[in-house]
DNA sequence: ACGTATCCTG
DNA sequence: CAGGATACGT
């Protein structure tokens, strides 16, 4: 479900559970999950994009030919395989493409501050945290489904 | 104040 | 992941 949204509303994640009793504890449990989702996905988005970066640096002008880690989450990266087998561990569903696209803009967003040394401001982040929430796409139904490992 | 988000930790 | 502390938006 994360593939499609990164800020589901806790009444949009309630309905995906329609077999569980919300309380507050539940609910907020709930909402701590997900964001754990979200932390995730950020810490993996600031750790390539700060290692692109370092080889950025260390480079030093020459030609580079080879394998150094892209501005980019393709399914052939191993970002995109770290991000897969976090969310998808069983690989039942298909990654969907706008996921990559968020991720990308992500990444380059992440990028980009840390390139420009945005990221020593204490709230550097949630510039990029409002980019991201406006991403969201509709989750598809099937989610709602049978017995469906949402994570 | 309250619900939610993020940070930090284990 | 969960728990706790803290920050944020309304």
């Amino acid at each position: 479900m994360f593939f499609y949204a990164r800020y589901p509303s806790s009444n949009t994640l309630k309905t995906y559970f329609p077999d569980v009793k919300f309380n507050r504890c539940v609910t907020s449990q709930m909402i701590k999950w997900f964001s754990n989702f979200r932390e995730f996905f950020y810490i993996q988005m600031e750790r390539f994009a700060r290692q692109a970066v370092r080889e950025a640096l260390t480079r030093d002008g020459a030609p580079r030919l080879g394998r150094e880690s892209q501005l980019r989450v393709g399914r052939d990266t191993e970002l995109y395989r770290i991000l897969n087998m976090h969310y998808n561990k069983s690989n039942v569903y298909q990654v969907p493409e706008r996921f990559i696209e968020v991720s990308d803009v992500a990444l380059r967003e992440f990028h980009s501050a840390i390139w420009t040394g945005r990221d020593s401001d204490p709230c550097w982040k949630k510039g990029i945290y409002k980019i991201i929430c406006k991403l969201d796409s509709p989750v598809p139904d099937a989610f709602r489904l049978p017995g469906c490992p949402v994570g």
